[in-house]
RNA sequence: UCCGGCUUAGCUCAGUGGUAGAGCAGUCGGCUGUUAACCGACUGGUCGUUGGUUCGAUCCCAACAGCCGGAGCCA
């Protein structure tokens, strides 16, 4: 029986098997010890009330933090305060000691969050990382559950890439060719048509170009798995391999779009809470002090939506002091952005209808010719938590914005093809699952809610 | 990549131009059910790396690496 089971009072009197891991042991006098459990089901131990009355006792009584254990247990009641349920062990199999429990690195007390990560591997062993890993469990399971309710497909677009227009930012390279011994084209030029592909291939930086083909034909679609940026980024917002969320719906414009991930974000907060309340409980305690507060507060209040030109004006009669000035046409800075969700906000906002010159070549062009139908939806501690927009429908007008941007007609062809053939208005957004993550449990850096972060020279484990 | 700070015992941290300390962990002993138990003893360190200044460097200087915070790129 899984521990999380075990502690419910509703099982007092039965006799259950429980294996699981030691995180304390505490000798309370010469033939009585007390040891904590794990097993990952949640976040409370179960306390295991050894005595010598067990044949190895003596044994039980070396336990340390770490050593594997399988318990034949009576479950009662608690005759102490702590606990409902603790166990009356009939019989304590030691399963694995812990070599050298003097350096074993996962003590029960605090760690720093460098060492926790220098030993990926049994990290996830702490309270911590533990509460982490179910939550972004459940996110995940919410993210899947929140689409297919609403008849949304999940397509599984490529991870490699030979397409040359994603445009979101440096790509890692795949290639299979022999780095001491690069064939070279007449010109001088590496001669990727050697190359496994037959020409330049990559890691994909984003799903959205594929994922908007197959809402051309199925509606409303999404992708959810592993994305690739080649950023020399070290800050604690990134990484070099996370997971992103790109939703696209047809028949749909920027209002569409921003209802949409209202709704989601409610939904994964909401799921947060009801499915994880004693690791949320823990991080609202000991990581971030007002995170439960601020995950009840994307849950009960309306979404903010404010025009990136009126943004711009609250800047501007803002009486705070910006490192960069603000004027109409600039990106928004961290500082900005900071400023919106903290003093004018107080909570996550959707900034909509950007500059054109500052958006990508896929979004749709507003009536004013200036902006485009753009949002980005930023949360306060994370900054930009979604980034989506309508997309360009119009074929002609696409064109007239791929050549402004100098970029060539011919490495569109399958995407102005959509345009093409049967044309709808449509919209989409991509989340960045780690920051969803970060956003739920109040951690700081980006790091610890993935398993095994891949950062500029971090690639361990 | 840029700016600032940090790097000392297995862990978390004090500290000093004359080669080092605490708490926790570990080991041993004690304690009539403990809750990160408590009490006592013991064990434990080429002070991030490389070079320089100095009679002498863990301490001052430089470079490098890593981490933290901020910025840029973004999700």
């Amino acid at each position: 029986m899984r521990i999380s089971e075990a502690l419910k009072s509703q099982h007092i009197g039965e006799t259950v098997l429980l294996q699981g891991w030691v995180r304390t042991r505490r000798d309370a006098k010469d033939g009585l010890s007390f040891l904590n459990i794990n097993d990952g089901s949640c976040f409370a131990n179960i306390q295991i009330v050894a005595t010598d009355a067990l044949e190895n006792y003596n044994d039980v009584a070396k336990l340390t933090t770490g050593c594997s254990v399988a318990i034949e247990a009576k479950l009662i009641e608690s005759p102490a305060k702590g606990q409902d349920v603790e166990v009356d062990p009939l019989s304590i199999e030691i399963l694995g000691w812990v070599d050298d429990p003097e350096t074993y690195p996962m003590q029960p007390k605090r760690h720093s969050m460098e060492h926790l990560r220098e030993h990926a591997h049994l990290r996830v062993r702490t309270n911590l990382i533990g509460a982490v890993t179910r939550v972004r469990h459940s996110l995940s399971q919410a993210v899947h559950r929140f689409f297919h309710e609403r008849g949304f497909y999940w397509i599984h677009t490529p991870i490699i890439t030979a397409s040359d227009c994603e445009g979101a930012g440096e790509m890692f390279r795949v290639s299979t060719l022999d780095f001491a011994n690069i064939p070279k084209t007449d010109k001088g030029e590496v001669d990727f048509s050697k190359d496994f592909f037959g020409k330049e291939s990559h890691l994909t930086v984003s799903g959205q170009l594929n994922v908007e083909t197959y809402c051309m034909a199925m509606s409303q679609v999404y992708t959810f798995g592993p994305t690739f940026r080649a950023e020399n980024s070290n800050t604690r917002r990134h990484l070099a391999e996370f997971w992103m969320i790109e939703p696209e719906i047809a028949f749909a414009d920027l209002q569409d779009d921003v209802k949409l991930a209202e709704d989601f974000l409610k939904y994964l907060c909401k799921t947060v809470l009801d499915e994880r309340e004693d690791d949320i409980a823990f991080f609202n305690k000991f990581v971030s002090k007002g995170v439960l507060g601020r995950l009840e507060k994307v849950v009960n209040s309306k979404f903010e939506t404010i025009e990136y030109t009126e943004a711009i004006k609250v800047l501007e009669k803002a009486k705070a002091k910006f490192d960069f000035p603000v004027k109409w046409g600039i990106d928004l800075q961290s500082e900005h952005e900071r400023y919106l969700t903290d003093k004018v906000f107080e909570g996550p906002v959707a900034v909509v209808n950007y500059p054109k010159d500052i958006k990508a070549f896929y979004m749709r062009i507003n009536d004013d010719e200036k902006t485009v139908a753009a949002m980005d939806v930023l949360a306060p501690g994370i900054g930009e938590i979604i980034g989506g927009s309508q997309r360009e429908e119009r074929l002609d007008v696409f064109d007239r914005r791929l050549e402004e941007m100098k970029l060539i007609k011919e490495d569109y062809d399958w995407y102005r093809d959509l345009r093409k053939y049967g044309t709808v208005p449509h919209a989409g957004f991509g989340l960045g699952f780690e920051r969803m993550v970060q956003y739920a449990t109040g951690i700081e850096n980006i790091r610890e809610v993935i398993p095994f972060p891949r950062a500029p020279r971090s690639a361990d484990f």
